[in-house]
DNA sequence: CCGGCGAAGTGACGATTGTCACCGCGCCCC
DNA sequence: GGGGCGCGGTGACAATCGTCACTTCGCCGG
């Protein structure tokens, strides 16, 4: 882990466009910049744990950070997974408990640390930032609730299907054969995003295949013909 | 459903008692409250149902509400039942978002219903409601993030311990010979709560109480002789 | 070019669980 | 007292899925 020095105007960006500071003025946001510290950490480095107290709010400037549960004998559950320019574990900033879940670099990362006495201060001091940080933390609960009945009801192929589509929504292109995607996940990683064993996916995905939802390209790059198809198969029992 | 007139000082009462406007004067509360209607609603009522716009915060005076995602071939999730004191959907307060759960009374229950402008103006003009509204999604966040790994990883018997656990906690009167509980729902309510069939809680059931981490009283009350035993029994693989 | 390694595909099998069908029981109402 | 009804218990069966074991493939380093 290496503490940086570095141009304070790249964390002043990443904080403007940080959904719960956008409304801060440019005086407020210098001032938390300023206690901000940024450091370079290896893929693999565990942020906190589980049940650990937190100390601040951490900021991913680039690489990726997985966010996930693990129950006593060993398994995983990823409950999402933040990129650049997203904020990392806002919840026990405002609640005062511990971490509910653990957080690791699946990447060589960078990362902007704010602590936590700034933060609170922050937010008591800016009612525009309360605002915000409530509706990130509404979006949090409704991603949460999705999960939640997805896992309860759905097969495993329609909880992929739910995973890609969201995925081809955020990070794929258009073209006129439909989106494009990227995903640089491993079938392993997409499994313990959707709570199941790698081989489920490998099944799943090749079901997926057949029915003409998805079509391999080269490399780990896919291509979804039509959305909407993909998007009906996860709400549908099976298929 | 029937409108009512009734001492302000109950709702008044209900108001400060609620943890996201514990924090107002007196006059901002007689201001909310001025604004607030209460109904009586029989069983069975659907307060709305997933997708709905959202037109004002309900707040349970009596009685109790579930709220339950269906999916589309008609199997419904509980998320959480509150009773008395208790607010319901705050989210889409927030966020501005459609309601992404449907709430239904399921005995006799008297709200209290605070039209969504008048919310609004209150967490506005009260950072200290803000903050409130922040632990509240907090909390809630951190129910569903368990939910989430229990939905997941645990057998039926594991997930039935542990929301037994939960009531026995909230609920249950602490005797020599153990907690009693009387728990006041059936099976089938039970099943949908842990996202399972009926028939498996029955036989849940029966596999808790050989194993004595859990007995028959009269009626449909139950004895938990070690609640540590069965939450440890709530955290195992299987059993 | 070869060996190693990690990712992905696949076949077999067993455990869990959802589903269906049916029974018993207590309760209420006619 | 009888019939209906809701709740709970159980047995049988099939489907899904996790697990284990093994293979295949592509990539990289020596």
């Amino acid at each position: 882990m290496v503490i940086v020095n570095q141009p304070a105007t790249a964390v002043t960006a990443l904080f403007r466009a940080l959904p719960i500071f956008s409304e801060l003025d440019d005086s407020a946001i210098r001032r938390l910049v300023a206690r901000c510290v940024s450091r370079n950490v290896g893929a693999g480095h565990v942020l906190f744990a589980a049940g650990d107290p937190c100390r601040g709010l951490y900021i991913v400037e680039s690489g990726r950070v997985r966010i996930y549960r693990t129950s006593p004998d060993g398994k995983e559950q990823v409950l999402h997974i933040e990129g650049p320019g997203r904020a990392v574990a806002e919840l026990p900033l405002f609640d005062g408990g511990v971490y509910p879940a653990a957080a690791i670099t699946i990447e060589p990362t960078r990362l902007a640390f704010l602590p936590r006495d700034d933060f609170e201060a922050a937010y008591r001091e800016h009612p525009d930032v309360a605002q915000a940080i409530i509706r990130a933390l509404g979006k949090r609960l409704r991603h949460l609730v999705q999960v939640t009945e997805t896992l309860a009801f759905r097969d495993v192929a329609a909880r992929l299907a739910m995973l890609l589509a969201g995925y081809a929504e955020r990070l794929g292109t258009p073209t006129d054969a439909g989106i494009e995607l990227a995903l640089g996940r491993t079938q392993e990683e997409l499994s313990l995003e959707i709570g199941t064993a790698r081989e489920s996916v490998s099944r799943a995905m090749r079901q997926l295949k057949r029915s003409g939802l998805i079509e391999s390209l080269d490399g780990d790059r896919l291509r979804i013909p039509d959305l909407a198809r993909l998007r009906a198969r996860a709400r549908a029992r099976s298929a």
